[in-house]
DNA sequence: TTGTAAGCGTTATCAT
DNA sequence: ATGATAACGCTTACAA
């Protein structure tokens, strides 16, 4: 904020009041053509951009959004959050993002952004999705829904009341678990993730129910839910790797998750696809780049980032969303990590 | 904006003018502690926070930085973002990160930074880094600096006048040749980036300074810079298998590149590192979790991020800063991609 | 110690 | 077609 340009420089020097200069901003008709250029080659000259902070506060309306997301380093909430900022701008609104600093007053955080006076807030946190999710943070996402149009990224929370983005990972890991089975797996593995999540608690659901439906025998060793890290996935691999029989297929939870487990099959000689197929969630550049490349379940975080968009400029508008769950279809994208099991 | 709760509403209920009501807020000493304690119990209970639009507006600033940045999924900026805002809220501001918008309108995305009253911007931008740097952008950037302060995260320009904070390329690189001259290697290539860039130039002159220096001979198939996606550096890595002779290491522009180059050495059954040593420029998570964990040379975006904020603060403040060129150096991180050359 | 009041740069209503 | 003018919510001299 050096020196600026203000409206009334403007209109000062064509002659005019700063009326007819908003006016020829905002293309309102009743501007005669010979003022209007008059006053838009001075707009043009000096680079004049109208302040958004005077005219929020004026039209209590500041075309700004914002978002909070866990952690911007990690590949799939930078597509979201890359897709929804695109969609925002398509819109005419600026998309403002904050990362969950680290400490977690994800509190102090949103309340933050609430201060920018943002028109609408996308949130996604881990906090939100616990199972059984936290009574503190549901009681102050209530409270900020009050103040501010709110769309969760989030499994959803009947109760709550908020419209909710989330991707279909029952259908999705149902369909991955199918896939496995109909290329002829019936030793088939789930890895990652910790059960007091809801995501995670959906998908480990998803494997038990394909376990049924299958007809095959739940073990107690393929089951592996111990965490985000590559570490805890390659922990996991080795407790798989000293269970009575190997599994011919491994589904991940992350792409994570997936290299930790190539890392143990690589110093163990076991080969990707031949001795071990392989299945991850998340289909970013890293499942196509890495060796072999990766099937992958694409839970599509970019559809998730565009539609909380959507729905929140709809609630802006005043409408009400024909529905608070609003469900992302995954799809799987078959690669090179995934062939029928060894003979 | 949704129903907000004014300074004014608590002055009214406090029984006192909006002018005390602020002075709580800023910890102003001159207010009587029994009116501060029932000014601050209004706050809380309303869970009052000022509106920044209105405060920036009289203040004549923002207490928000603008960051500029290619592309956050690429986990490179993400984590000098990240480290940035941490720094700024560090600080008392916020961050409000554009990326560049595909199709390249970067001058709308700053203007639009600009029209959010920013206190000071970081631009990164590879217009700004081409070699030679597009005329249009330097006279945009140079107008921009007159509006508001401005830090480059760039390759130093000496007649902008402008803080640069830039990696340390060259010393890397350079340092990065000889670790791989000390295991024994002699044949070694690059591969990656395009010479257009300032950037890739400096390393492409690391590498034939450093060949001089080691009395090794140029050898053309051995400098591949085709580009920076996965598909060039197969390319590249094919045309570097059809020269006479193998080299025995290479050194990668980035992770994609390095993972092409894995694919490649795979398919063709070329071990890393027993046959060829290979070393990538980027320490993210991904040099840690593929397999085999790359050594890679970290050119330290989060202190890159980290800096840039500091002189822009510093700039905000009035002060000069002592230099306008910013290096952060560069260091090798050894993992298990490199080995003595096969004998 | 506290209050009054003048702005900050816009927008929008109401006159002209 | 254009111009006064009154907000918007806050800060900060200056006055009391």
């Amino acid at each position: 904020m050096h020196k600026q340009v203000t409206m009334q420089a403007i209109a000062d020097e064509a002659g005019v009041s700063t009326a007819t200069v908003s006016r020829v901003l905002k293309g309102h008709p009743a501007v005669l053509e010979e003022t209007r250029q008059k006053v838009q080659s001075l707009i043009d000259r000096y680079h004049y951009v109208p302040n958004f902070a005077a005219s929020s506060l004026v039209r209590q309306q500041s075309n700004m959004l914002g978002m909070m997301v866990e952690n911007i380093e990690n590949p799939y909430f930078a597509s979201m959050f890359s897709a929804a900022e695109t969609r925002a701008l398509e819109e005419g609104y600026s998309l403002m993002m904050m990362t969950e600093q680290p400490g977690g007053e994800e509190i102090q955080t949103i309340r933050r952004l609430i201060q920018h006076q943002i028109d609408g807030l996308v949130l996604l946190s881990n906090r939100i999705n616990g199972r059984p999710p936290e009574e503190k943070i549901v009681r102050f996402v209530q409270e900020i829904a009050q103040q501010v149009p709110l769309v969760l990224i989030n499994e959803y929370l009947e109760d709550l009341h908020i419209p909710c983005v989330f991707a279909d990972n029952r259908e999705g890991f149902l369909q991955a678990f199918r896939f496995l089975y109909h290329l002829g797996h019936r030793r088939i593995a789930l890895v990652g993730g910790l059960d007091d999540n809801q995501t995670f608690h959906i998908r480990r659901q998803a494997y038990l129910d394909f376990l049924k439906e299958a007809g095959l025998p739940f073990q107690e060793a393929y089951l592996q839910m111990n965490g985000y890290t590559f570490e805890d996935a390659m922990n996991s691999m080795h407790r798989i790797m000293s269970s009575a029989q190997l599994p011919t297929a491994i589904l991940a939870n992350n792409n994570i998750i997936a290299m930790g487990i190539m890392r143990v099959c690589h110093d163990h000689h076991i080969h990707i696809p031949d001795h071990l197929s392989l299945i991850t969630c998340d289909n970013t550049f890293i499942s196509e780049a890495v060796t072999p490349s990766l099937t992958a379940l694409d839970i599509d975080p970019r559809e998730q980032g565009r539609q909380a968009i959507d729905i929140l400029l709809s609630m802006i508008r005043g409408e009400t969303p024909p529905s608070l769950s609003i469900r992302i279809p995954s799809r799987l994208v078959v690669r090179s990590s995934t062939a029928r099991p060894p003979a």
